[in-house]
RNA sequence: GGGAGUUUAGCUCAGUUGGUAGAGUACCUGCCUUACAAGCAGAGGGUCAUAGGUUCGAGUCCUAUAACUCCCACCA
């Protein structure tokens, strides 16, 4: 009936077949619960790499799981295209620079970059087996999109969630954008700490200051001590003489002086870190800029102008060690907030900027985040840390070009700020403009040139899903959504700002359930970079040369929100996986040529892998449940290699030999072996979708009605059976094995014949089987004594 | 400095409510057994990180310690 399996063939016509078939198609009009899964819109920003394949696969576990569990699931998928990692993308493929050229034109090659990379992300998901249901999909680039992204925007500055405001911005100077704290890594650099002298003001006497930011002297605005630091308590009021520039400060005295720290007395620039910023708020403080948006220093730096930052900064060291200014310098590694896409050091400007309040609402956040379920469990002290340490609230103004344009005008007039109304959306202020004049009379508008930040649109993928404002029934019956699947990088920028703005827009969850998948490292505490991704690792020749199913086997072998480690070994393992389903269903099918299935009295051994069976079926239900679907995954496989060596070896004797056992010996074990096999191979089609598929079709399809396995239900295999059978059958397995190993032992041939067996205290069970245990055992005589059980087995041979 | 995770066989990891330590893999020994040699059978291999405690009984519960990893803070 089967003959052999190529998968290069059968993987890609299933994937076809299914799409034909709509079998992965949410039903609007469904009367089943559904399930909806707020699907990560992949950044379109290079290639798909292993660790995407790996998180994917295991939420689509969990797609196929519940629809065979009877829910209508939907299973949207969409695409991230814009901002930053795109646009350097982009940048990248044409080796151009986004403010080389026109908006326009930089657009236009934008769209045409992410229309490529979206179909080839597509094609390799679909190859993959990812379920998802196309028809839900979406950009965050398209119009629609951006209309929803808008009216999220309109819909928070309507209910003060959202201000406009000048004030201290992160920045990337490299980037040259503003970003939020969320976006910061933390990086060790190596630096030098140089010491500096400030002469006191008329005075021969000066004081020794450590800064690893001589470039920004040009900006030091006052100089802080510790109000306990005996050292400098003479000079606290004092002022000194800023080496190079020669002006005056005033020396102060703060608590977050640190005594230990340098030599104790700290300048405090404008701004070169959040100390500064923190004190320039504290006291007033005059506010210095010495860097541009682009990182190079400002005329207040005087002969340094122009300079990038790291070239001024050496300059002027040479400079301070020239006039004698420069008392030693110290190497230290000191911990740097670096922009996360580029690496780069960040600066602190003072910016008009577009903010969503986070701060003022911490605890509401942390509240919404103990309503949801977490899996694992632990997740959620990741949220609750990273909530609980916010302190700015959410700059949503990039400086970009290739995103959602902020629908705002100012008046050139008044500077009054008027935003686009709803239904107008979605706006683009640099082409369109306000439908009314200004209160003040003016038509006369400056538009909002910045775009948002991604995740001001990602943030409401649920919305999106759930058709916000175009669907309300809908809405209403998807919000909060079952799951969202995500790695636990991005729990405090998806995670976080999805469950800010659902709180905002609904006053509601986004979600019931978040399970959080790991990464895929090359190695022990070796991220998977960029160089080391080599093509022994690249999802597209894993999916040729190992197939998708295994490739998905070996997804399936990661544990929740843990971090794995990419192994050849476990594709192996997949492949024998793979074989053996397919060897053992050609021999199983082989005996149910023509088999009617009907109600059958069972022989014992059959009823045992039947119960088995239901067993292994509700523990890998209660596994899915908790979204542990490796754990289920190996309940599963440890049953088939059971199924396999025990049963089956037990079963083909009567299969083979009615003439000797009997045809409703035959027919008990024809009615198991289709049953257990049927349900069995549903259960591996969640993670194996294209070679359970090909053996559905081949048999099952008849007798399950349903167009594909992934349209049917798990079930158990509903037969009473009697208590104590499996522990009576594995009994009946011991002492198999133990003829085994007596074989094995003496390096016999299983095949040998024994004489004679003596079974002890194994109870009057072995004797209802004598038949199976005689024909696997190839044993002539099976002699039974009393006395205590689990006694062991004696043979003798001829 | 704050938070979290991990520590069980050479390797990768299970171990549900406390009750004689498990699987896969590797190594070794056999077996061409009428599905599968990409197979089958079997053997060896563990002070469950350490030290205390609770208990009749602890890999499991409690306390402390150590190592590794991650997140956050630390940026003069």
């Amino acid at each position: 009936m089967l003959d052999k399996y190529n998968f290069r063939e059968s993987e890609p016509k299933w994937e076809k077949f299914w799409q034909e078939n709509k079998v992965n198609e949410f039903d609007k009009n469904s009367k089943k619960e559904i399930f909806s899964i707020d699907t990560p819109p992949p950044t379109v920003s290079g290639k798909i790499h292993i660790g995407h394949i790996f998180s994917y696969s295991q939420a689509d576990f969990v797609a196929r799981y519940k629809r065979m569990r009877g829910y209508n699931v939907l299973y949207p998928f969409g695409f991230d295209d814009n901002g930053l990692p795109t646009e350097r993308l982009v940048e990248k493929e044409y080796g151009v620079r986004a403010h080389e050229m026109s908006r326009e034109e930089f657009r236009d090659k934008c769209m045409q970059t992410v229309e490529k990379y979206e179909k080839e992300f597509k094609e390799l998901f679909i190859r993959d087996g990812i379920s998802a249901d196309w028809n839900h999909s979406y950009n965050t680039i398209s119009p629609r999109v951006q209309k929803l992204s808008q009216k999220s925007f309109l819909d928070l500055y309507k209910k003060g969630k959202i201000y406009y405001a000048e004030k201290d911005a992160i920045w990337c100077p490299e980037c040259q954008v503003s970003i939020a704290q969320a976006e910061l890594e933390s990086k060790d650099i190596a630096s030098t700490f140089n010491h500096l002298k400030f002469y006191i003001s008329g005075s021969e006497e000066y004081l020794e200051i450590a800064t690893t930011r001589p470039e920004l002297l040009s900006a030091c605005v006052c100089v802080f001590v510790n109000p306990e630091d005996k050292r400098y308590s003479h000079l606290v009021g004092k002022k000194v003489i800023v080496p190079l520039y020669g002006f005056e400060v005033p020396v102060l005295t703060d608590e977050k002086a640190d005594i230990e720290k340098g030599t104790g007395a700290v300048m405090c620039c404008t701004f070169g870190d959040e100390t500064d910023l923190y004190w320039q708020q504290k006291y007033n403080l005059p506010i210095k800029e010495a860097i541009t948006d682009g990182g190079r220093m400002t005329a207040l730096a005087g002969k340094y102008e122009g300079k990038k930052i790291k070239v001024a900064r050496e300059e002027i060291i040479a400079d301070l060690k020239e006039n004698n200014l420069l008392i030693k310098q110290d190497q230290i590694v000191h911990a740097v907030s670096t922009h996360e896409r580029c690496g780069t050091p960040m600066e602190i400007k003072i910016k008009k900027q577009w903010f969503v309040k986070l701060v003022e609402e911490k605890e509401q956040f942390l509240k919404n985040g103990k309503e949801i379920n977490w899996y694992p469990s632990f997740m959620h002290a990741r949220y609750s840390n990273w909530v609980d340490n916010v302190d700015r609230d959410w700059c949503i103004s990039r400086q970009r070009y290739f995103g959602v344009p902020i629908p705002v005008w100012y008046c050139a007039h008044c500077g009054k700020i008027i935003v686009a109304e709803e239904k107008d959306l979605p706006v683009n202020p640099l082409v369109s403009k306000p439908s009314s004049p200004c209160e003040c009379g003016s038509t006369d508008f400056i538009p909002e040139t910045d775009v948002f930040d991604t995740w001001q649109t990602s943030s409401i993928t649920p919305q999106i899903n759930a058709m916000w404002g175009e669907d309300d029934e809908m809405y209403k019956k998807l919000m909060p959504m079952s799951l969202r699947p995500n790695a636990h990088d991005i729990i405090r920028t998806w995670d976080f700002y999805t469950i800010a703005k659902s709180y905002y827009h609904s006053n509601t969850l986004p979600w019931k359930n978040v399970m959080v998948s790991g990464f895929v490292m090359a190695d022990k505490n070796e991220k998977i970079s960029k160089s080391k991704s080599n093509s022994k690792m690249s999802p597209e020749t894993l999916l040729a040369e190992r197939s998708a199913d295994v490739t998905r086997y070996w997804a399936s072998t990661g544990s929740l929100g843990r971090d794995i480690i990419f192994s050849d070994e476990e594709f192996k393992n997949g492949a024998k996986l793979v074989n053996k389903i397919w060897n053992a269903s050609k021999f199983v099918l082989s005996f149910l040529e023509g088999y009617e299935p009907k109600p059958t009295r069972l022989l014992p051994m059959d009823e045992w892998i039947i119960a088995k069976f239901n067993q292994m079926q509700r523990y890998f239900i209660a596994y899915f449940e908790k979204y542990e679907i490796g754990l289920a995954m190996a309940e599963l496989e440890r049953f088939f290699w059971n199924f396999c060596d025990n049963y089956i070896e037990i079963a083909k004797n009567r299969l083979y030999k009615p003439e000797i056992y009997g045809e409703s010996s035959k027919a008990s074990a024809q009615f198991a072996c289709f049953n257990v096999l049927k349900e069995m191979l549903k259960m591996f089609a969640i993670y194996l979708p294209h070679i359970t598929e090909e053996i559905y079709q081949a048999y099952f399809r008849t007798f399950e009605n349903k167009v594909s396995i992934h349209n049917t239900e798990l079930a158990e295999i509903d037969i009473m059976t009697p208590e104590d059978i499996i522990e009576n059958g594995d009994a009946v397995c011991e002492i198999v094995a133990q003829i085994r190993r007596y074989k094995s032992e003496n390096n016999l041939s299983l095949k040998e014949e024994v004489e004679r067996l003596t079974v002890q205290g194994y109870g009057d069970f072995i004797k209802r089987v004598e038949y199976d245990i005689k024909a696997v055992g190839n044993v002539k005589e099976i002699v039974y004594t009393a006395g205590d059980r689990f006694v062991g087995i004696k043979m003798e041979r001829k």
